[in-house]
DNA sequence: AATGCGGTCAACCGCATGATT
DNA sequence: AAATCATGCGGTTGACCGCAT
């Protein structure tokens, strides 16, 4: 069955929006309201645009409280933790950050976060791969070298990255050690940041679209912020008390096996058979441990998180089954 | 001054999903 | 149940800008 265009697009203005426009439409949203219906709006308000047009035209620039650039650094980090938690679900990770836009988070990321995370690694220390705002030109003499090392890591990290999602390893073991508020990705209707120790406040409520997430999507909380853990579906789990995990609910057997797997996997992927190579990379993931001191936003450790997820599994009371199923079952682990 | 190139970002496109008929 | 429609999402595009040559 095919679709209907939403308008027709040989009639329709494409481009850059005028301030006319704009004025247009935002004076009819802030009178009148979207009215529930994107499509109609433009021709309400006499504007030649399709309606998703200016749907997007109102979330990503005109809306109340929109923030442009500026991103500060525990915004960075955020993104950055959510992004290798989750992948590109930006939707998600901007309804974390009050004020941005998923279009921003993702032009920022693809111009910048990315390229400060992948390509500035090695720039003070040559083997180093901590996160770095600055350029990551190579010294002169040393080339050739450093080439080698950047483009392998980079390599690594993406293929390591999409490694783990291909796992379905979206769970926050990784970042169990995060020492920033990691952001509750809470059910629809309720997604609240709450970050007692940063800027963005944690009185904010980030209203999620409707089709967000699936209701059995798993729910991740962290337990820095207190020790209450809630399933999408509303149930309310005590008594995992730490500080340092946060929180995945998989049964000690299903994890050590699936982890074991994965170790496996990381392995290859890391050494691949090419001794040299295996060990810079490995290096290189040891010192993003070490120098984790200031930035932290990396995983602490992929090595011990099986250790981890034991511990979890092991210290609760948790249905973990039934947990278990709700968090493997959507991504068919 | 002209040109090329790369980075940035607003906007578009197509698809998936849920709601409605 | 099937068809239709509106919305939301993520990937991609292209215009613009600044810098290097």
């Amino acid at each position: 069955m095919g679709r209907a265009p939403c308008c027709d697009k040989a009639n329709v203005k494409k481009g850059p929006w005028s301030p006319e426009e704009d004025e247009k439409l935002k004076a009819y949203i802030e009178e009148h309201g979207t009215g529930g219906n994107w499509i109609a709006l433009p021709r309400k308000i006499g504007l030649n645009r399709c309606g998703k047009s200016c749907r997007l035209r109102w979330l990503n620039y005109l809306r109340p409280n929109i923030k442009h650039g500026g991103f500060s650094e525990e915004e960075d980090h955020i993104i950055c933790s959510l992004y290798i938690s989750i992948g590109s679900r930006w939707s998600i990770i901007a309804a974390q950050l009050p004020g941005r836009t998923d279009n921003d988070i993702k032009n920022y990321w693809h111009t910048k976060l990315k390229k400060k995370l992948l390509g500035g690694r090695r720039r003070e220390r040559p083997h180093s791969c901590h996160l770095s705002s600055t350029d990551s030109k190579e010294p002169s003499n040393d080339i050739d070298h450093n080439k080698g090392l950047q483009s392998l890591s980079t390599s690594a990290l993406e293929r390591l990255q999409l490694h783990l999602q291909l796992q379905g390893l979206h769970h926050p073991f990784a970042f169990h050690n995060n020492p920033l508020p990691w952001p509750n990705l809470l059910p629809p209707g309720e997604r609240i940041l709450q970050s007692q120790s940063s800027n963005i406040s944690n009185e904010t409520v980030v209203k999620p679209p409707p089709s967000t997430m699936s209701p059995k999507e798993p729910v991740l909380l962290d337990s820095m912020n207190g020790d209450i853990m809630e399933s999408f579906d509303g149930t309310t789990l005590n008594g995992l008390s730490s500080t340092t995990t946060t929180a995945v609910l998989i049964s000690e057997q299903y994890s050590n096996s699936k982890l074991n797997a994965v170790e496996a996997e990381l392995h290859d992927l890391l050494y691949g058979g090419q001794e040299d190579r295996g060990a810079n990379e490995l290096d290189c993931l040891k010192e993003m441990d070490g120098e984790r001191e200031s930035t932290n936003w990396w995983s602490n450790n992929l090595y011990d998180a099986k250790s981890q997820i034991s511990s979890l599994g092991s210290s609760s009371n948790l249905p973990a089954d039934l947990m278990l199923q709700q968090y493997v079952s959507p991504y068919d682990l």
